[in-house]
RNA sequence: GGCGGUGUAGCUCAGUUGGUUAGAGCACUCGGUUCAUACCCGAGUUGUCGGGGGUUCGAAUCCCUCCGCCGCUACCA
């Protein structure tokens, strides 16, 4: 097992300061659906999320419930690990920025940084909200220096922190993005990453003076570890750091970062400096994924247009949700989010589609096949059926190049081609003709297409619907397990054994009535009426 | 303000290095079929490809300009 190829891929950890959201779910389900997807491809995955826990709002939020800080972090701790387990998130690995082997990890990187010079003692000035306990940028404030929400005098605040020399590398990592175009994804996350780079970066501020929440400064006691600087570390705690060389030396550098886009400044400009002044190897890819809009609004507090992902997956169930997220949000883009849209695309995508063609095909191999699989006879194969044959080969290699490059809308796409190729073919071909006219070898072999589709299909949404797959192996007979499917072998077609029992049982998707879906069927009733 | 992106059918978007009547999915209308979850199949409607100007034999595709929208513009994650 040791000479297998390592992947080791994270999301970005989760601010410990409110409960999740449908937009962590989000991140973590696409993230899950590329870590499955790795390990059917049969590499050794270690896949790390986790809470980013020191923070003064975090202090406050403990404050408030009247815990202490590490009690209060812990429960929002089980909140995000609950999350996971609903969704079905196959982490290997949960970082608690809390833990000790974090303090750890982040010490050493601390220390080497600043035996190495990078990090010198300075002075951060910046403009503070006392009503906000916050730092404001200056572009940030009113034209006199006032706090945008409250409207008060911003005060101009001096104090001793720590910097990190970022313009000493800024030129390094100017040449590696230009040099490693796939480093950040998308496009567009690259040109701002860009931009900011040539614009010139100033050095950040590491640490900060006087609380108690926090890792201490190796080097200076009454300073802890400012949190960016802190959270970032939590990628290289997760693969041992400091605490395990065996385990880091296998799993680092990460092969991707899978976090927000609107932290990609940390990810790609902060976190591979740090790296760089800590002599590490740079992550092999941060790609920034979209927002979820809810009604193609910003999801917020103020406009109180939170999704609960716990309530949503209750009321559509879990893979369903994970499909609709990898096939209806273009990876990288802003995706749309509300519960029409869940159900249009589970409606057509799910019932009509899949769920149709695998209930009438297995439908017409019992009735007409005694429920075995048929004989495919390639000699007598039709310009119809050679087409979607064809298909159906390529569809292997297709499937692997959309889902390397985190494409999974178009990964799906490379099964809903076939899909939709064969419920044309069924209208084509008309089994139930071929059957009357005794027509028993194209029968058989359409009939076998049919179902070729199908466990196709079944394997191509295995690392986004991990509960469905199986369900659709149990009724084409094909007794496959996520944990030891050669994919590269069974994406090929022809692999359904003659004779194996097929069993239709109830359908998977049954569509879902909503009050417009009952409307329209109520027309076509009358409609159907009026005509008889 | 600066930088980047974007504006194509009702909606979401494809449109390779400029080249025949501009595409897909969804929605809508009509027709067909019956194996099927009223599903599926077929046909069809809608577009001055943001406005204007230019280059060219020819532009959604290149150039200029104007308008609209979005993102970034640095320490709350």
């Amino acid at each position: 097992m040791s000479d297998k190829k390592h992947y080791f891929i994270t999301t970005a950890i989760d601010y410990a300061n409110s409960k999740p959201h449908i937009g962590h779910a989000y991140e973590k389900v696409t993230t899950d659906i590329i870590a499955r997807y790795k390990r059917l491809k049969g590499f050794d995955v270690y896949f790390s999320t986790g809470t980013d826990e020191h923070s003064l709002n975090v202090m406050a939020k403990a404050k408030e419930t009247g815990v202490d800080p590490k009690t209060y972090v812990d429960s929002m701790a089980v909140a995000f690990k609950d999350l996971c387990s609903q969704y079905k998130i196959s982490i290997t690995d949960f970082v608690q920025t809390s833990e000790e082997r974090h303090a750890k990890a982040v010490s050493e990187i601390f220390r080497r940084s600043f035996e190495s010079g990078d990090i010198y003692k300075g002075t951060y000035e910046g403009w503070y909200c006392k009503s906000c306990e916050a730092f404001y940028a200056q572009g940030e404030l009113t034209e006199d220096n006032c706090c945008p929400t409250h409207k008060t005098q911003a005060d101009l605040i001096k104090e001793d922190n720590y910097f990190l020399k970022i313009t000493k590398y800024t030129d390094r990592l100017l040449k590696h993005i230009e040099d490693n175009p796939d480093f950040i994804q998308p496009e567009t996350r690259k040109n701002e990453i860009l931009a900011m780079l040539k614009s010139g970066f100033r050095d950040v501020s590491v640490s900060r003076p006087g609380l108690n929440w926090g890792i201490p400064l190796p080097v200076d006691h009454t300073q802890t570890v400012y949190v960016w600087f802190d959270a970032l570390i939590n990628y290289i705690t997760a693969v041992g750091f400091a605490t395990d060389e065996e385990k880091f030396k296998k799993y680092w550098p990460a092969d991707a970062h899978i976090i927000g886009k609107d932290i990609t400044k940390f990810h790609c400009i902060i976190w591979p400096i740090m790296l760089m002044s800590a002599g590490l190897a740079l992550p092999k890819k941060v790609f920034g994924h979209g927002h979820l809009l809810y009604k193609g609004e910003k999801m917020s507090k103020t406009r109180g247009n939170i999704v609960d992902p716990i309530n949503i997956a209750n009321v559509f169930g879990v893979d369903v949700i994970r499909y609709y997220f990898a096939a209806n949000i273009t990876n990288g883009t802003d995706g749309e989010f509300s519960e029409e849209s869940i159900i249009l695309c589970f409606n057509t995508d799910l019932a009509n589609d899949l769920g149709n063609l695998i209930n009438r095909s297995i439908n017409m191999v019992e009735k007409y096949c005694g429920a075995k699989v048929p004989e495919f006879f390639d000699h007598i194969l039709d310009e119809k059926m050679k087409t979607i044959v064809e298909k159906a080969k390529q569809v292997k290699q297709v499937y692997f190049d959309r889902m390397d490059a985190f494409n999974l809308s178009g990964a799906l796409d490379s099964a809903w081609e076939l899909i939709s190729m064969a419920n044309k073919l069924i209208e084509d071909e008309a089994p139930w003709n071929l059957q009357k006219n005794n027509k028993v070898h194209e029968l058989e072999t359409v009939l076998y297409i049919l179902l070729e589709v199908i466990r196709l299909a079944s394997i191509v949404i295995l690392p986004v619907m991990p509960d469905t797959a199986p369900q659709i192996w149990e009724k084409i007979g094909v007794n496959y397990d996520e944990k030891t499917i050669n994919i590269d072998e069974e994406l090929n077609f022809g692999k359904l054994i003659k004779g194996g029992a097929v069993s239709k049982g109830n359908p998977l998707f049954p569509r879902i009535l909503d009050e417009k879906e009952a409307e329209k069927l109520k027309l076509m009733k009358e409609k159907q009426a009026k005509k008889a």
